[in-house]
DNA sequence: GTACGTGCAAATATTTTGCAGCAGT
DNA sequence: ACTGCTGCAAAATATTTGCACGTAC
């Protein structure tokens, strides 16, 4: 599916947006979206921001990610992957790892329900923090 | 580990927390947690509440998850396990499947950082929904 | 007795929403 | 032209924190 244009209009601000994310690979959160997007297009409100960021996920156009933090990421990149978490500088990056379906048929195994699938991350420290610290 | 008695005390509120916490499945949220506590301690806060939380959290004696609302669960199960969360209700329940270090093995080879852990959640239709749904 | 902990209330932080005018199709 | 979208500001939600008093050790 490319984009619902029956019911949404590729406004200005929502192309912006979906630019920004596509081109990058540090998972923003809105606030910091906002910043790249102002930088473009000034007068543009967080809740702007906000609004699109929920119209394109659920149009599958983006993902959003939280992992134990008190706000989201997002993510440019709709396709099933894995993401890396460093636990000092809060990082996420992508892995290259092939999504394991023999997770979810392991899981349903166990499940007194349907399964559908499964979310992992891992957490560690990356490549930056690891050297800084004894 | 127990508790760090030497830093921490164990006052009636923080003991309520845990017992609340240690006798339920249901993985309840601060705010689920409060409502429980209160009915035995009608004077205690929110905001103790949340304070011990951390606090229990910090000393391995809690976990805290979150998926994807914008709140948190916490679970006075604090061994690694895995989580199934139903896409409908949001119930959150315990899986039991065995923790696969393998997945840790497999990500070090693809990351170039240190890999200390991971998270894994199977998302579906708990056995509730899945009835009610064509 | 000494800190840590508590209740209360105010403050933060993040995200959502009402509204009147704007703009994509 | 129709209807969804925007900017603005206020509201809602979840969590944190300052303070004076209380209590576990």
């Amino acid at each position: 599916m490319v984009f619902d244009i029956t019911r949404h209009r590729m406004t200005k601000q929502r192309q912006l947006i979906l630019d920004v994310l596509r081109n990058t690979d540090n998972h923003p959160t809105a606030d910091r979206i906002y910043e790249q997007v102002r930088q473009v297009m000034p007068r543009i409100s967080l809740g702007t921001i906000y609004r699109n960021l929920r119209v394109l996920k659920e149009g599958g156009e983006i993902q959003e990610l939280n992992y134990g933090s008190s706000y989201s990421r997002f993510d440019g990149n709709p396709s099933g992957h894995y993401h890396f978490v460093c636990r000092v500088c809060g990082a996420v990056s992508d892995i290259e790892l092939p999504v394991m379906k023999e997770i979810n048929t392991l899981a349903a195994q166990v499940i007194s329900g349907k399964v559908e699938s499964h979310r992992l991350e891992i957490y560690g420290l990356c490549a930056g923090c690891g050297k800084g610290i004894v």
